[in-house]
DNA sequence: TTGACAATTGAATACATATTCATATATAAT
DNA sequence: ATTATATATGAATATGTATTCAATTGTCAA
């Protein structure tokens, strides 16, 4: 069904709640970029890459060792950190160093813990 | 390759980095339960919802209105963040309302908004 | 008790994506 | 130049998951 057609399938509703919410809502594209940040972080992989990054700058090679996976896995990940903004990279020589690019990824991490915490 | 039979594949890593890194690391569990937490919040769907029910406790009907999405969807999705105990429920009648059940939603929410912001 | 309806749930489908494997690129050393 | 090596990348596979559709549950009203 294409959104603009949508005809609610329900008799019951509150619809000064459902207008007071649809005039607060972010547009489409807000949306879709938060998700797509939150999706970028909810990976195990890439979890682990973005903690041991903020502890050090890291090349591919000591991510792998840390993480004990291959490089080429590691290296497909950063990719998808670079190219979402969140880390950001130096070449020195044949090694290629990563870093953080965002300095929300810390924040972030410490409500993620905290809300396991308080899930305990 | 199992995890522990893991062998560096790269013969220049720096080893105090890894060594200290490692050490710092948190443990299996902590990883999964935050990227699993980050994995609820990275669907755009799902993230609208919770905007939703940030601003008003709203039935799956209201909500199914404010995303023009079917009530089965939605369903789906509640029952998902249900279960990873971000939002709740309270009977009434017929009627299902949902509603935050986790306090750092807003927070991370703002985070999220700032990357966003500050990539743009 | 029967009908209507809000919500849930299971199965199926379609789509996204993480890792592996093979290969390519770039740089340093010999 | 040639070799070794750190990294990147494309394709393939396997796995996960969001939505839809159909059916079911639970509650209210007649």
């Amino acid at each position: 069904m294409a959104k603009n057609e949508f005809v609610c399938d329900c008799n019951v509703i509150h619809q000064n709640v459902v207008d007071n919410t649809s005039k607060s809502m972010l547009d489409a594209d807000t949306f879709n970029k938060l998700a797509e940040f939150f999706k970028i972080l909810g990976d195990i992989t890439r979890v682990k890459i973005l903690f041991a990054l903020d502890q050090n700058e890291m090349c591919v090679c000591d991510i792998a060792n840390v993480l004990k996976m291959s490089k080429s896995s590691i290296s497909h990940q950063l990719g998808t950190l670079r190219r979402s903004g969140i880390v950001k990279c130096r070449k020195s020589g044949k090694e290629v160093f990563y870093m953080l690019d965002d300095n929300h990824i810390k924040e972030v991490f410490e409500i993620g813990l905290e809300h396991i915490e308080h899930k305990k």
